[in-house]
DNA sequence: GTTTGATGTCGAC
DNA sequence: TCGACCTCAAACG
């Protein structure tokens, strides 16, 4: 369930991880044997993300890449021993764990980490610390064309420092879609989910069925950038928060459908936009 | 105890 | 557009 911000907190985790030395790897559930069996014994050379995939290198005899995607009720889980920076969890479901302020389990002397529960794909375990994958829409390893071949089809990420707007922009203004579905579409961009879709395009004052070919370059350049630090916050604090007064919630629209507007007062709308639900203000977004 | 639904994506009709 | 994927807390009874 987590958009992208989610999971380029995930490779900051995996870095810090990968400071640890080499890693174990297992399939609890035996789903993964093979996967695991590769990669036990390995380190992680390079974590990163873009949009809502997670790629981690790792150093083996062939150069081999594991690739995560949480879908829809993915969840990495984390155990450290003391000192280590890591949240205790990240995906589905939203429970604490991926908020900074959040207690997770520090073990303090010996690290002695609970064992796997039934549904745990991969267990990485690292000197003093344990990484738990459960439910991934997908879980594989890659050669490097396999992984050319999912960046292809993957948008420019505003949370990736090269990317610029540019291809979002021209693709968007050639489409005869929806500025709701663009959004949603991962080749156009990748890394917003249902809740940046909401809140970046209330944000914008653009509403979700308008033609995106129709939004001049100066709104969707307006968009990208919104989109942008909004999931820089998000990355930053570990919640999406979209709101400029968190205190009276930390959405604008987000799931508020029926309720009055926080900056006019008129009932927020929902309807369905590329299979998600879709939240709006009838009177802000045009 | 059972149903619902969720910050996702793909592939079959 | 719809179901499948595969997980689990929350809502419902």
């Amino acid at each position: 369930m987590p958009e992208g911000h989610s999971i380029h907190r995930l490779a900051a985790a995996f870095s810090e991880l990968s400071k640890l030395g080499i890693a174990r790897a297992s399939s609890p559930q035996g789903r993964f044997t093979e996967g695991a069996a590769a990669l036990d014994n390995a380190k992680i050379t390079r974590p990163w993300a873009w949009g809502k995939h997670l790629f981690l290198e790792f150093e083996v005899p062939q150069p081999a890449t594991l690739h995560v995607h949480l879908g829809l009720y993915g969840s990495w889980k984390f155990q450290a021993g003391e000192g280590i920076a890591l949240p205790g969890h990240i995906g589905a479901p939203r429970m604490p764990g991926e908020h900074p302020g959040d207690t997770y389990k520090h073990f303090s002397g010996q690290f002695q980490p609970a064992p796997p529960g039934e549904n745990v794909r991969l267990r990485l375990e690292f000197s003093r610390a344990v990484a738990d994958l459960s439910g991934p829409n997908q879980c594989e390893l890659l050669d490097n064309a396999g992984v050319e071949k999912i960046l292809a089809r993957l948008g420019p990420d505003p949370l990736v420092d090269s990317c610029s707007s540019q291809d979002f922009i021209d693709r968007a203004r050639k489409t005869s879609r929806r500025i709701g579905e663009v959004v949603m579409d991962q080749s156009f961009i990748a890394g917003p989910g249902n809740i940046y879709r909401a809140e970046c395009l209330f944000r914008c004052g653009i509403n979700p069925n308008r033609q995106a070919a129709k939004v001049s370059v100066k709104r969707l350049q307006a968009l990208w950038e919104d989109l942008r630090s909004q999931m820089r916050r998000g990355l930053k604090e570990g919640l999406i928060c979209t709101a400029d007064d968190p205190s009276q919630g930390r959405f604008w629209v987000y799931q508020r459908s029926g309720e009055p507007c926080r900056r006019c007062g008129a009932i927020v709308r929902e309807q369905i936009v590329a299979g998600r639900r879709s939240y709006w203000c009838p009177k802000c977004q045009k």
